[in-house]
DNA sequence: ACCTGAACACCGTTCAAGT
DNA sequence: ACCTGAACACCGTTCAAGT
């Protein structure tokens, strides 16, 4: 079981170090998903005992960060590599490495949230700003932007790759169309009276290819961010807001 | 909800009922966090054993489901009972709810992604979807602009209840602003060649009321929903694209 | 019908002991 | 320095047995 190939007096190359079994927790996680990740498969994989991994890595948790930064890492250099670049390119490029590893939605809002000012987060948000920073719209709303841009991809993204699982678990046959058909379906079975909004969005039938659909978002945001700066930041503790914000919007659509 | 009015004064009400327990569940989300909630300790405060628990509620995963839809339930029909609604009044009222129940926001993606249909979802996704029909858009972005605003809403509340979380970390005198600094302070100590854009975010400052970040970022997304519909979905790799019907939107927002 | 609580099959993590 | 693997303190879940 044990490589015998010991020319040199010298150390041998250690047979565990952090970098390999960042690989194998990310082999682990692609095959067996977020479960399938114990120190006890990891230790298998790697033909050790369970305690080994601990000398190169803290705990599981460090192991997950270490492995979701690994990923994203890649997805955005590899995204921003092409000189076009654009919003498109890092939404794509965090949109695929999501479909691509289901477990990393979940990981990276744990992130988010865990540690914030963590090389993840910090990647991620300097990846999508810098794009922001090259529209046009007004430095101050950088921040706003980007911040809502980085939410829609993470969750659409997220919510994309969940769909994809879901879809296979209707059959090997079923890929997402068919399962957007079916969230449809559902959607077409709720009461008029409690979700008349949700059934009239089935109606009017769901966009079945998925890039197209989570484009348009990234789009819909851009266009907000260079319409116009969200006219006031006036500060207002608690409530008192100024009655300006709400255009009336031509009351075609009333909710009861 | 639950029928107290047994008629045999002497016969104490059931002491163990589905309500009973994600009545208990929430309490101890609330008071021990995610990790404190378990069978034993939920079982212990109810006077009972673990196993108990099983027979009106089929696991954990449906116990948490349970408890998230009781908590957006209340989060949702509070927030939109006010006469003005609007889309501040749904997404202030679940900012609200997950600042109160931090345990809230990965709850919400765990529910967004495996069980998209569910209940949970599917209050969020119409609610929400109300109030954007009430705006002066066409019914064909209502789907996309629903969506947006909706991974926006969870993303940044999540976010905000993350920063408390850890801004009380950083002493009890600490509040959100102290935490703020800190952020913009360590962007301050990234390299300038790789994090131009995160290095300007910090030196003009960080909004310091939450909500007012929040709603600028609702705004923003607004904005884009009224302005005008996205004017290019261009794809790459050419991918045949049934034509919309979308008036070109004489093109005064193109990202460069 | 509802509840008990011991037992089962796992976990992440530790640590004395080895090389 | 690096690794072993038994042991510890937990988990969620089950189920024969009780009322």
């Amino acid at each position: 079981m044990t490589p015998q190939t010991r020319k040199k007096p010298e150390r041998r190359t250690s047979p565990l170090s952090r970098e390999r079994i960042v690989d194998a927790a990310i082999g682990l996680l692609d095959t067996a998903g977020e479960s399938g990740l114990t120190f006890r498969s990891l230790s298998e994989r790697l033909a050790t005992g369970p305690g080994a991994i601990y000398w190169h890595v803290a705990g599981k948790s460090e192991l997950l960060a270490a492995a979701t930064d690994r990923v994203v890492t890649i997805a955005l250099t590899e995204g921003t590599a092409g000189p076009p670049g654009g919003i498109h390119d890092v939404a794509l490029g965090l949109f695929d490495a999501i479909e691509e590893h289901p477990w990393l939605a979940p990981q990276l809002t744990t992130q988010l949230s865990h540690n914030p000012t963590g090389p993840v987060t910090t990647r991620i948000f300097e990846a999508t700003g810098r794009q922001v920073s090259a529209l046009d719209a007004p430095a101050s709303s950088w921040f706003t932007a980007t911040s809502a841009l980085m939410h829609y991809i993470l969750g659409a993204a997220g919510q994309n790759a969940a769909n994809l699982a879901l879809a296979r678990d209707l059959g090997p046959e079923a890929d997402r169309s068919a399962y957007m058909d079916t969230v449809a379906g559902a959607w077409k079975q709720l009461s008029p009276e409690d979700y008349p909004f949700t059934r009239a969005v089935a109606d009017q039938g769901l966009e079945h290819d998925d890039r197209v659909q989570f484009l348009a978002g990234i789009d819909l945001i851009v266009a907000g961010v260079t319409a116009r700066p969200p006219a006031a930041q006036q500060l207002r503790e608690g409530r008192a807001r100024a009655a300006e914000a709400e255009p009336p919007a031509s009351g075609r659509t009333s909710p009861r």
